[in-house]
Parts: C-alpha cells; structure tokens; sequence
DNA sequence: TTGTAGGCGTTATCAT
DNA sequence: ATGATAACGCCTACAA
C-alpha cells in the first residue's frame, strides 16, 4: 500500500517535483500543456495528496474539531449537523469527538485534536471545569463554545439564553395555575444547568413561591438519571404538579416514571423539557418544551471560528440565541 | 500562537533535540535524569507534540475514520460509540464523517479521510456504489463496512442478518395471523433495503401470500418519509392490517400517518421496525422491533480493522451478528 | 548516553 | 515556465 508522491508523478512526467506541484496546486503560474500533462499523469497514477505533509509546511490543515459530550442524545446531532454544513460550506472538515461526559476524555481530545492541528475547535463543554479549553484558546488554537456560557467574558460563545428558557417555561406553569413546579435537573454543576436553575428559582421567587428543597433535585442529563431522581421524588411525601426538567431527554425519563407510578401526565402532573429535540414532537410524545436553535447554533459557532481563524482577532465573540416555548401536550392547567 | 517545539526546549534544555525527541518519546534509551528534566520543561513551556509532523515520518496517524449516511438517526451514534470506546481503548481516536446520504459527501469524505492518513475507515455506505470504497480498501487504507452487506465478496464487513431479520419480523406478523402485510423500506437499492425487503417477500410467497405492488414503498431511511409514503398507502383502497418499516425511525413516521388517519396502532394496524433505538423502548412508543446489536456492531469493525492494520491482511473478513425480535406494544393479533 | 544528519511529502523562495 | 533547494517538526540510524 505504498502511497504515490509527487516525486513518482515528477519521475514519470520527467519533470522536477516543484513543477508537479505547481501543476496540482494551480497556485504559481505554469504552462497549460504540461499542466494537463501532468494532472492527468497524477489521476492515472492515484495520486492523493498527502495532506499531513502539505499541513506541515502551510500551517493549517482546513480541519475542526467538535467535542461533544453525548452523541446520543439527539441535541448534540443536530448541532453537529450545522457545524458540518457550515464547516464544509466553507472547505473545512469536522473531527467530531464525544466524551461521553468525562471531563478525562475531553482533556484528551483537546490535547489530540490540537496535535493534530486543527484550525480551530467549537465545544460542547462536559463540566464546569473549562480551564484547560480557555488556555488552549489563548495560547494555541481558537476555541468557541457551543450551547454554553462560559462564567467568564473573555470567552466565545454561542448559546441560547439558559436563564430566560427557564423563565418562560415556569412563567408558563404558573400562569397555568401550577405552585408547586419541581425540578429536575442535569449535572448539577454544569453551567446550562445553573442558569436554568437560576432561572426556575428566581421566577417562583418573584411569585412569592417558597421553594421546597426537596423539590430540586440533580443528576445528569440523561433519561435514566430523569427517571431514577423522579421516582425518588414521587416516593416522598409531597407530589408536586409540575415538573420542569433539565432537558428534553430527562423529561422523558420523568414521563416514564411518572407512568410508571400510576400517575398520568398532564392530567395529574405536567411536564415541561428543554431543547425541542425531534422525538419531542413525535404523536405519541408531544412534548411542551423550550425550543433551543441547535442547528443554527452549530453554524454560528464555525462563522465565529472561520472569523477568528481568518483574522486572528482575539477579542471575545458571544451571540445569544433566543429561546421559545413550545406547546404540546405534556402540560395542563389546574 | 507560535507553538513550541522540541527544538526550542533543545535550546532552553541545552541539548540536542534529538535528545529532546527521545526523552519524550521514551523509546530509546536516556539518562533518567535528563529525561525528567526536559519532561518538565516541556511541560512547563507547554509543549504539544505536532502529530503531523509525527505521522509524516511514522507513517501512522493513530486515527481512524467513520463514515455514516445520517447522525440524526439515533442508530448511527450507537454505532459510532462502539466505534469510538474501542479505539480509545487502543489508543486511535476517530473522525465522525456525517454524509446526509450525499454520494458526492461520502466520496469527498473518503479521499479528504486518505488526505490525512487515517490508518483505517469504518463506513455504513450511503448508496450501493461502493466502488469507490472497495478501490480505496484495496489500493490505499483498510476499509470495513458497519451495518451494510455488500453484495461482492473480498470486502470486510461487519453487519446484521438483514434477510433474517426481516424474516423473523414476517414470520411473526404471519403468526398473528395478518395476511396483508405491507412494506415501508428505505431507499430502494440500498443493500439493507434490499436484503429486508426480499426476506419478507420470501417468507410470504413461503406462505403463498400473493403480493400486492401497492404494498411495497421505498422512500427513504427517514421519519418522514415513513409518514409519507404511509399516507399514501392508507389513501388508496386496500388498508393492509399491518406494516413492515424499513426501520424504527420509518416506523415513527408510518405510527404518525396511522393515527393521523384516525386509525389505531395496534388495533387497526400492526407495525413493526428494525434496529431498536433507545426511542423505541419509551412507554409512550414501544415499539416491536427487530434488535439490532448496534454499539457491538462499532466495536467489532474497530477490532476487524486494528487487525488488518497490524498484520496487513488483505483477506476479507466478515461478520454476521444475530438479530433479535424485541415483542412490545405495536402488533396485534387478528 | 548524547549529538549529527538524512528523510518523510509538501510548499515556497530563490535562481535559471 | 521550470528547476534547485530550503524549510515545516519530528524520528532514527549512525557516529561519537
């Protein structure tokens, strides 16, 4: 499997090898003769270019990385598929690398993905702890991150308003009649997580609402975690008549257990999520949830990166998206 | 953002950047005290090994490549876990390569992932024109095929008994006693496709079920499509009492145009899929599917293609795994 | 144990 | 228009 160079191509056009890079890369001027000559010669012989070694001199490998924390759940697809459309729009191509919500693995990818010199790096981040992303940033390769507010400035961003979807979404509740709201959040440090939380609190604060602490409760962002935290939540004492979940995948664990308990949803407990992922508006689930720009975040992000990459500006770009409720059928008045 | 490199901690180190090279690669043999010494200098001057420049003269990326027709399929981010924990776990990362069932994608993919010298590519192909996969598998990187069967021999695969499967899915629909069984597929000359759809026309001609034409749709491997398709089908005159998808996300979509028709799953019409994603088990959907080993199916082109990478086998290696009927609430007897 | 030097496949800068 | 040749950052004989 001995790959064909430019020097075999040069060899069999009997031309030297800048002559044959010139001819491929269009680049410098050169005879149209041999310039057909020679891309010919290069198509016969399967050439590929070898983009390792071109990335070694010219500095920048049309390459970036998307580090996710959970491939499946269907969010992160979905902004997957507009940081690649854009990407590709723009000749770039997307590493996309999932951490499975370890902070260990995200470290890694970090470190691998700016080895192999990718030209910039958009960022889903697994935890609160984004020091080793921020440093990466100053020092080594434009970072922006994705669906996320760092607590820092001085970072790029692009998410959508956290604290104002979970204002909307208890607002909601609320005027649906609804006081005692539980919540059941994701990891409990993650950023999204705190604004949503903050977000939740701060409404039912306005409202004169006295938070029952035992009506928040954490874990991840995932069905299981949804599931598991409601069925403790249900066990206690005081079943509350609305839930708002940390997001969309939690809140079906949350209808599953719900179910489960014998209990019917809207009819005995409403139930609100965040992102509007597409099983949300499935018939069967009709999901009210707060809708989040997941594609259009994706290719925000890589327009920020490709702005940073071409002019190297290193002032922090931050682009909030709107959020918006949408109606289904999980919620009900009381 | 000049990074650094092995030359400058020479200098800072006072050695050799040979010496450099070695104390951090730690092949060859060096004094234990200047290894640690450079070490922590690299460390400290944040020094990042330039993996291009490494694999320029190793000839090994230590990364892998996987190609799928569409991220948005939950199946497709099953799979890719498997892909990526094993070759973690063997110290390749992987680069998720999302075509949207683009040809044209998939074929820049292909030559943009030899470009940089992955040491192998996984793909479920978009189409059944894999010429230009087998040309690459044969002439330049190991290439093994996830979920897909391809019809010529000397191709490494690793897939699911797509015949069987729907056999299975037919053989039970029979036993429940329905008769007119339709069929919602994908796209009609992909080899999955294919491969199901002649299983089910097979068990009922073994049945001496005549077939309808209007009976069998192709579209695409696509919610939506499902639900078209599935309207047309109701529209027309001969209502079949139960439907095949092409596979669970169809499925979705057939579920959706039945009920929107004001017909009941499973009381009028029963429906079975294929793969069993993780949306298939909600409460809400469960759905009858034909398991598909999908996280194993990842694993196991990863093991396959760390094989042919190590001892340079060009022998073609298959892999047929079991599928599985998974009995939830969408079929009914008659 | 350490240093010197050649080479990996390109592009780019000189000459010619 | 084309040919030498020096980088790019790293590895690895071969020497010392």
């Amino acid at each position: 499997m001995m790959s064909v160079t430019i020097k075999d191509i040069a060899k069999a056009a009997n031309v030297s090898y800048a002559t044959v890079s010139r001819a491929l890369s269009g680049h410098s001027e050169i005879s149209d003769k041999t310039k057909k000559k020679i891309r010919k010669l290069a198509k016969e012989m399967g050439y590929t270019p070898n983009a390792i070694a071109k990335g070694l001199v010219t500095k920048n490998t049309k390459t970036l990385g998307f580090i996710v924390p959970d491939i499946t759940n269907p969010f992160f697809p979905e902004v997957a598929q507009g940081v690649e459309d854009c990407a590709n729009r723009n000749g770039y191509q997307v590493f996309l690398c999932n951490t499975s919500w370890k902070l260990e693995k995200e470290k890694q990818y970090l470190k691998a993905l700016y080895g192999k010199r990718v030209d910039g790096i958009v960022v889903s981040p697994t935890s609160n702890d984004i020091t080793h992303l921020v440093e990466a940033d100053r020092n080594k390769v434009p970072v922006v991150f994705a669906a996320y507010r760092p607590a820092i400035a001085d970072c790029n961003f692009v998410a959508t308003d956290d604290y104002k979807s979970a204002e909307i979404a208890a607002e909601y509740l609320l005027k649906l009649g609804h006081r005692k709201i539980a919540y059941i959040g994701g990891q409990q440090e993650s950023c999204t997580n705190k604004y949503r939380l903050k977000g939740y609190t701060d409404v039912l604060k306005k409202h004169d609402i006295s938070l029952s602490p035992s009506y928040i409760k954490h874990g991840a962002f995932r069905q299981q975690s949804g599931y598991q935290l409601t069925k403790e939540l249900l066990i206690a004492n005081d079943v509350p008549t609305a839930i708002l979940a940390g997001n969309d995948i939690i809140a079906l664990g949350v209808i599953q257990a719900i179910e489960e308990f014998g209990l019917d949803v809207p009819n005995n407990i409403s139930v609100v999520g965040f992102d509007d992922i597409s099983f949300a508006s499935l018939d069967k689930v009709q999901l009210t949830t707060v809708f989040q720009p997941k594609y259009t975040t994706g290719e925000l992000c890589v327009e920020v990166l490709l702005q940073k990459i071409k002019d190297g500006d290193q002032n922090p770009t931050h682009k909030m998206l709107e959020p918006e409720l949408v109606i289904r059928r999980t919620c009900k008045g009381i």
